[in-house]
RNA sequence: GCGGGUGUAGCUCAAUGGUAGAGCGUCAGCCUUCCAAGCUGAAUGUUGACGGUUCGAGUCCGUUCACCCGCUCCA
């Protein structure tokens, strides 16, 4: 579990989760579809013990703050379609649907439709020089370097004129962009929209047109006054939300890491503008706390900063991002992200302030002050903290007979124990039947009788089922069975009568 | 989006252009007193899909889909 460097593939844990009922391609009887995955029972099991883990330790019993006291965070679950208008606000569409065309070097970002091309009349060959339409200066501009190109300064009628949209692949390999001095910088247009777009009602119009959400974040920021008006809370305070994302990602790969369905569990911590420094250390240490108390412990795990340079938009300003980030075997030896801590300063308030034109600014009784919260944002993935688990779990050993078993903590392990009779006769399989519908009532719990006691472990080992109990010829006279452990296969005995409270001291 | 690779039973893999198979797993029965034991039997395939060449295609050709690797992208 220290190990350095995976040692297994990821064609051996995706084989194992879809041999065990983790994870299935989605829509897999026909052919599947790129970017999407179901969970089976397994996996299910496994990601809602993960979601109920992190509502647990951060809404129910929040962390404790540094007054001492609990801090004060309460749950949402907002809309996955809203209006519009919310991802013009929140930056996630620029102009609606318009190709775009980005620039390499600049980092500059254009509508494709918006760019016209200058060229040597006659020169097919030649580089072509890009500007930005109705705009005098990028027109001087591309027409300089043009006129540098061919050592002369040529009249209009030695200029070709074409938009941008025209040019063929090879055309924009040998184009200059508006603010570049060199070729091959820009990319071909593009739809950079990466929400899915849907319609609202009837009418498949563009004014019907609305978008399944990219994130969680903004229904949060959309009920913020909700939130303040109903529920009696003050500055500092959270909100956090489990679920559904979407993006139309170019790529999905790497199984569910990059996938166009997945969830994420958001907390929108607000505080004023002035704590937001002293709250985004805080919530850097509850996220990387609680990430190890599930285990993520091993050198797998990477906790760090944001260079500068790699900043969203939203974060260009206050205190950063900070990665919780895993090793997993397909970035190995890079890491990918699990959860991002990120200080969104008062952006996303602020733009929704403008965009709706509702006033979202907080009155502080204890200030005396009217101001738009700052935000502090830990936003983890579950289907990625997912994957974190099972590759965490995922432990090769050739000694036993599975070859390999899933070291789920108890906590997050799908199935708690599995109750066996040794052999399936002498009155055996009632004891452990009874004991089973016992223990069913208060967890997932497995009965097993078929084939021998050995397949039944090797089983469980890769259900990553922590402890199985096994009812022996023993146990129908002194009334004791035998629970054995998955890690270390070591077995100890205990009355049958004390297995619940047993299970409920580790669970 | 570009380039390369792969696609046969649940899994791992066979099958010279000529009857689609094995092992493991799964299921049923027997057996079995602690780590995938044994015996008997069973189910499971439009060979990813569509089209073409051929007397005949898992095999050759085209298209497409999915997955893997490398770029690109990841606001």
């Amino acid at each position: 579990m220290t190990d350095t460097t995976t040692t297994f593939s990821m064609d051996d844990l995706v084989a194992l989760c879809k041999r065990r009922g983790f994870i299935y391609p989605a829509s897999e009887i026909y052919g599947g579809l790129n970017g999407f995955w179901d969970y089976g029972p397994l996996g299910t099991e496994l990601k809602n013990n993960l979601r109920d883990a992190w509502w647990h330790d951060m809404v129910r019993c929040p962390p404790v703050g540094p007054d001492g006291e609990p801090v004060s965070i309460v749950g949402l679950d907002s809309s996955i379609i809203q209006n519009p208008r919310v991802w013009e606000a929140s930056g996630h569409v620029g102009g609606f649907n318009d190709p775009m065309v980005d620039c390499r070097e600049t980092k500059s970002r254009y509508r494709a439709d918006h760019l016209l091309c200058l060229g040597a009349k006659g020169d097919d060959a030649g580089q072509i020089y890009a500007y930005i339409e109705n705009d005098d200066e990028s027109l001087a501009a591309a027409r300089k370097k043009l006129g540098k190109y061919v050592k002369r300064d040529l009249d209009d009628s030695e200029i070709d004129t074409c938009p941008f949209t025209e040019l063929s692949t090879d055309e924009i390999a040998v184009t200059v962009g508006p603010h570049v001095k060199t070729v091959g910088t820009l990319t071909e247009p593009r739809q950079f929209n990466l929400m899915f777009k849907t319609f609202v009602g009837a009418v498949q119009d563009d004014d019907s047109a609305a978008y399944l959400r990219p994130e969680t974040a903004q229904g949060i920021f959309l009920n913020f006054n909700n939130v303040v008006d109903t529920m009696r809370v003050k500055v500092p305070f959270g909100i956090a939300q489990v679920g559904k994302a979407f993006r139309n990602e170019v790529t999905p790969r790497n199984f569910i890491f990059r996938s166009r369905e997945f969830e994420q569990m958001e907390i929108e911590w607000f505080c004023h503008g002035d704590d937001a420094e002293q709250w985004f250390e805080f919530w850097c240490d509850v996220r990387r706390a609680w990430w190890e108390s599930l285990g993520l412990t091993s050198d797998n795990v990477l906790m760090r900063r944001h260079d500068a340079d790699e900043l969203a938009h939203y974060a260009k300003e206050g205190c950063g991002t900070f990665d919780v980030e895993y090793r997993f075997p397909f970035t190995a030896p890079g890491f990918g992200e699990l959860e991002g801590v990120a200080h969104r300063g008062d952006y996303d308030l602020r733009r929704h302030e403008e965009f709706s034109k509702k006033k979202l600014a907080y009155f502080d009784q204890a200030r005396n002050e009217r101001y738009l919260p700052h935000v502090i944002e830990p936003s983890a993935g579950l289907s990625r903290g997912t994957l974190a688990m099972l590759c965490e779990a995922y432990t090769p050993d050739p000694e036993r007979a599975s070859k390999v078993y899933m070291a789920f903590n108890p906590r997050l392990a799908p199935i708690k124990a599995a109750i066996f009779p040794l052999v399936n006769k002498d009155g055996m399989p009632e004891v452990a039947k009874k004991l089973h519908e016992q223990l069913r009532r208060r967890w997932p719990v497995q009965y097993d009788a078929k084939q021998s006691i050995g397949k039944r472990y090797a089983r469980m080992d890769e259900a990553g089922c922590p402890w199985c109990f096994t009812i022996d010829s023993d146990t129908l006279s002194d009334q004791t069975v035998t629970i054995r452990h998955r890690d270390s296969l070591e077995q100890e005995r205990i009355g049958i009568d004390s297995v619940e409270a047993w299970l409920a001291e580790r669970l």
